[in-house]
DNA sequence: CATGAATGAGCGTTCATTCAT
DNA sequence: AATGAATGAACGCTCATTCAT
């Protein structure tokens, strides 16, 4: 990782803005639980620790930046499944979070870690600005969903993503891998909460898409499969 | 707070603890994005430092201590709902969320921080302990759902009641009340992460367990309300 | 060893501060390595912390009275012994140092303590009175010695005691069980600060005092045994 | 002793190190009775306190640290004098002992503590590092004491070297100046722990010496000066 | 006398950030 | 541009001592 050299033009500080990300990321990928430290993140980026502070104003914004890079690399398989022509279900959804997702260890703990921390430190335009380019990315997808997903309504597709990736990190900080999993096996009533995160998300995440879609779709019909419980779940209509 | 009088029976002492919750939990409230110190608890709680270590074995534990307490409110209430004699729809469930978690204003953040904390310096027992509980109140919730609300199948009321944990505690760290809010109406884009929570939520929540309970009533039957979005969503029967 | 009574009367008293002295002197032994707190102390001799402080001023003082009650164990064994008729050897007096000192586990570090307790919070005079008190003992014991080792002249039996203790002490501190002895047997070197402690004190203890009683029974035909070596140790005489 | 320049060179690093040492000397040597907070250490450096840490993992390591100096200087004078031509005896010996040890304020006080401080929070590879120096030096001098006095018998002089030093440790906790010093002349019997430290460590010493090289020396031939007293201090032989 | 709840100064350590080189 | 030595505020926790009950 070593590179020493001064990096003088634009794009040799563009890879070597890289080169820390990269150390950061693995990082935090290897020490899921731990929240690193500047000066691991620079030894491990083979560069001197006031260096990240050359690229990064603060701590804070090096982890909104990895955060940023790996949502980008999901938005971005995600943004080209949707464009292409032929039909994308929700399977083909699901293969993509897991793969950019649940398979990259370091990503939902930096997501629940990230929410906290625009409120932290992070000056507020740079908090707008992250934000205002993920909104981007989102709309550009909602709008994807929506032509994907007929039964959707417009500006349904970003809601559904919205509410898609807050199930995701919530129920990963409740759910997750963890050392006490091996010591509270057997400890009754405690096994629910080291069931599997993928399946079980897979399971809650395809409940929460069948209730949009039925409710996009229900909204003119009006008529539930079954006859009570749908009446106690949808929105009563007077 | 200030209360100077010693607490020498167990209630006395019980009322003091509750205090020491109370002023960690107004802090915690007070200052949603800070991680409060106990240096804070202990003046806000009008006590020395050490009292509070009288109380509490560590800060973790304290702040586990809040959130526990909170939880417990919220299925006191949920439990005695679900207890009742007469039907019980998702809007009264909806209710007790807006009530417990939604309007008390220091849970959410508390939710989201407790979960990344058991896995810090918190003695293995006192986690395992704290899981017990929990899990004991999910185990009693989940049954009573199941029999509220006929669709679900044995063993997937907990599960509702995980899912809808995660993407209530999910979907308020994007989304919740900020100073940003006000900064950043009118950025582009940007408006999407500053919807009404309440509103959001309860539009999720309920998708999820339309979901919930179309995928059980619907396990048999198998028929969706409309033609093609269910067949992409459901999951594939061959 | 939980006595709740009140002491009301001389004895009880002086029976309730053994008792504190018992469980401290028992923690001192069993957790060799640990400065002890007053909290254990209190709890092991099953009265409140505040009662501890009834008996004794401060902890200093407590640790200074156990180890005053254990050298008097020791002061008055020896006593006894020389009070004897028949002759005293050093291995009779090396039994004694044995059981009142080696084997009484706390007994070493204790003392390697207390030694550097008196320039500590403990007040002047408690310091002097204990000081006097050590010194008759010590008085004492020299003169007794004196009688049963003719060689020693007046005023070096005294000598002898102290510079024992200071020898007994003083290799303790460097040879002593520790579980580093075992992490460090093998690396080169060091295993000689593991030799058994008791071989050696037998050993040093020996030494000294045949050069005291050479030193001594020299004085006037002032011719060493060996040609060489006293030459150099002896105190020249020009 | 304020030295606000960076050390940028090992050398100056070297030189930092040597700064707060000789802080943390200066604070021992002042205040024997204390142990020194690194508070202190870093003001009385000129340095910041996180500045200790960036020289010395710990506290103990520290203290470990200013030892450790202490005693490589008195090995490196012992290990000169026994490599010269010329002959040796114990009084050039105690000239060291008197030059690096008792001369020097802090070396006794820290030595006392030193040895309690290798069983607490050392890591035990630091405290092994630090076992195996002073077990080479001890041993490389040892070796040369050995060949100054030819009584002693192989392995002997680390067992003299190791006695003596146990001695001076321990002889100085039970007397040595102390501002109790003055206030207690005049007591009775207590006067003896008041004695002049420097005569009475020569006295004992130079005793355990004629008895080293007694005991070596007679090994063979087995012959005592007096006729009571060797009887009964030698090893017995059946 | 006895209790034990309350105290609070004190400590060792960390680590994001700065800035002289 | 790059370095990494220096900083110092902040933190969690301990525990001998006090004193109201």
């Amino acid at each position: 990782m070593n590179v020493k050299a001064r990096a003088m033009h634009a794009e040799d500080k563009e890879e070597r803005r890289h080169a820390i990300l990269d150390a950061a990321e693995q990082l935090l990928l290897t020490h899921p639980q731990r929240i690193v430290s500047v000066d691991e993140v620079a030894a491990d980026a083979g560069v001197a620790k006031g260096t990240v502070y050359l690229y990064f104003p603060s701590k804070e914004e090096l982890l909104l930046a990895i955060h940023e890079r790996a949502s980008e690399r999901f938005f971005d398989a995600l943004l080209n499944l949707l464009g292409e022509k032929k039909a994308v279900g929700f399977d083909d959804m699901f293969l993509l979070v897991r793969t950019y997702m649940i398979d990259v260890p370091g990503f939902l703990p930096l997501a629940a870690l990230c929410f906290g921390l625009m409120e932290k430190s992070v000056p507020m335009e740079a908090a707008a600005a992250h934000k205002q380019r993920m909104g981007n990315r989102l709309q550009a997808a909602g709008i994807g969903l929506e032509q994907h997903f007929p039964p959707l309504s417009k500006g349904q597709g970003i809601a559904v993503l919205m509410h898609s990736y807050g199930l995701i990190v919530g129920l990963w900080q409740m759910i997750h891998p963890s050392p006490l999993k091996d010591a509270l096996s057997g400890v009754p009533n405690c096994d629910i909460f080291h069931r599997e995160y993928a399946i079980e998300l897979e399971s809650a995440l395809r409940n929460l898409w069948v209730g949009h879609m039925a409710s996009s779709a229900g909204a003119k019909p009006a008529k539930p499969a079954t006859r009570r419980a749908p009446v106690k779940v949808s929105r009563r209509r007077p």
